[in-house]
DNA sequence: ATAGATCTTGCACGCGTGTGCAAGATTGGT
DNA sequence: ACCAATCTTGCACACGCGTGCAAGATCTAT
């Protein structure tokens, strides 16, 4: 079983030319023992000052600090992280870039985490095959979670890296997974979908058309599944639906205008697994077939994305408690989350005009 | 001269139980040594598999792939990293996530550092202020450089950070900065914004509103007095601007919607400082006062985002050769750049039917 | 076959900090 | 002023790998 995993490893070293000049009294950056040093102080001492409800009196942490000041001293977390085995960082996996929500989830994410004292490692993950070889980057810098907000990866995948390497935590957020080693932060996405169906029901659609995203093996969304599901213990038939192969407005778009060429008895409703989808499929069908929402037909999105509420979109879709959930990421990995609600936070549906 | 920032250490142990399992057979990670014994070699040369062109026989070198594989190896950048004052890793400061662009940049910067091995630390830099303490948090981590792609930072807090600690390379993206310690890598944003003020005089618009973005002190783009003085040049008058306090199209939307509002002579164009503001611009022609572009009130961008391509913007903009630009990122860090071009990159005019 | 050139390998030392322990300093009560 | 309890401090060792050098192994040419 070749695995044909790229390994990192730091380069030789090279020119540097156009480097920043250093302290020039040290000739360097400054350490815990120059510090101690001016501090008159040992260098446990120093970085005793440095960590909080350490046992070190408040006078010999203000000689420290003093001292640190006039180096510009900082701990150097390289060599904390190795020396204690935990780096405060955390690899964020992404792919799909063209999906509006995911950027509002990076910058909570790179907000709350850092406001928590971690560090964040983005990964553009190319495709599928290329998570392993991501996560085992990761781990190559000790990240001390990972977590996959992309698309495209699969449980194989990922139990194939988990295997090979160490990664502490590996953690999916606003995405489920079956893997038992994966933790998943996410809405309890049946209860979520079930409330558009339903709503979708009680305003008196009769026929929907469902925009799904990449139909991954696994790991995937389950809305495409209980909306059918949900619409078929209703009424008794299964409502028709396209799958785009990426979340992609543009992509969106060509799969709807397909679809609408095809197919003549439209829809009265298109129910999208997420904005990105959603705003492709209404401008599809505004600027292909002029059919504008919601006098001409419905449309409803997930994710409330900022583009959602414009004026040319108006979208009625369901907005995730992206902050509780990366708080409970944070509450992760502290060690100090409460395993068994971690994947049924409810978000709520925001009527618009669109449906 | 106190300085507020805020130091980040690695905290102490706490418990860990949703950890991953570890390799039962050593009982934690393989390391150098684990591979050397199993392989019957030194550890040095397990760690010179490991690197490209290192000095080793093809026969060991297989005997320690085969021997790491077995055993899950890879090695450890943190001490590597520690070892070798080199990281292969880059911060990356962003503070405008609301801009569509970032979204461009952090995709391909990510993508690109990774097929050249450096790895991307995402900051989000909250303000003007945070800057600093972001910058030292990224020392802290030793990075090879940070790259600030943000729009919240000025001269002097950027001095005062590369005073206090070590940033081997401080790295402005799309951005000019007049510190000398400081590599741009820009497009020559005069040369753009003429190209852009000679189209618009070429197309015969005689009342231009600028739409600028926030005017930060220092570091900041100069596409708004390039295009204002380009005009005066021509016309021997000033049109007048609009100040938006961040890329926000949102934001856009109401200054713009507030200054057509407020003045009755409307201009028979908006020139935008980037798309961002265009887009917010063109809806709230669209929404507030019914003016569709290009018929009744034209609109010009600048960098070319995806949503500018869409039906409903069409958006007349200029595309910046992002791919390039980081491509020179790339060359900077490995040494080899030619300094003299990096802020002279050209992009190209896109013509839509915007303007 | 042998001397010299080249390739390959092992090693001492260093990178900057965390951990747990034991010695030293300080405090409180009598 | 004295002892015990508490607080504070210094230290040996460890974390995993890079660097430069020198010894060992292999190869080339005569």
């Amino acid at each position: 079983m070749a695995t044909d995993l790229c390994f990192r490893y730091i380069g030789s070293k090279e020119s540097h030319e156009t480097e920043m000049s250093m302290d020039p009294t040290t000739g360097g950056v400054a350490t815990a023992d120059d510090v101690a040093k001016r501090a008159g102080v040992s260098r446990w001492t120093v970085n005793r000052a440095f960590k909080p409800n350490a046992s070190i009196s408040t006078k010999s942490r203000a000689k420290v600090m003093a001292a640190a000041e006039e180096l510009g001293y900082a701990p150097d977390l390289l060599a904390a992280s190795l020396a204690s085995d935990r780096s405060n960082l955390v690899a964020l996996l992404i792919d799909d870039f063209a999906n509006p929500h995911k950027l509002q989830i990076i910058e909570q994410l790179t907000r709350i985490l850092r406001s928590h004292g971690w560090d964040t490692l983005l990964v553009n993950t190319l495709n599928a095959a290329d998570t392993p070889s991501a996560l085992l980057a990761a781990s190559q810098r000790r990240v001390d979670a990972a977590v996959l907000i992309g698309v495209q990866f699969n449980d194989q995948e990922l139990e194939t890296a988990l295997g090979a390497r160490r990664v502490r935590k590996l953690i999916l957020f606003a995405r489920q997974s079956e893997n038992p080693n994966t933790i998943s932060i996410c809405c309890d996405d049946k209860a979520a979908m079930t409330t558009i169906a339903d709503y979708v029901v009680g305003q008196g659609y009769k026929r929907p058309l469902f925009v799904a995203g990449p139909q991954t093996t696994s790991a995937h969304l389950l809305r495409k599944e209980t909306f059918l599901s949900r619409w078929h213990h209703i009424h008794t038939h299964q409502p028709p639906f396209v799958a785009v192969s990426a979340y992609d407005p543009q992509l969106s778009y060509q799969a709807v205008a397909d679809h609408f060429r095809a197919n003549s008895d439209h829809p009265d409703i298109v129910v999208c697994e997420n904005d990105a989808l959603a705003m492709g499929a209404i401008d599809a069908l505004r600027y292909e077939f002029n059919l504008n929402t919601p006098n001409d037909i419905a449309v409803i999105g997930f994710d409330d994305v900022p583009q959602a509420a414009t004026p040319q979109y108006q979208l009625t879709t369901y907005r995730q408690p992206i902050v509780e959930m990366v708080h409970a990421l944070v509450d992760v990995l502290k060690g100090t989350a409460d395993m068994a609600t971690l994947n049924q936070f409810s978000g709520q549906l925001v009527v618009r005009t669109s449906a």
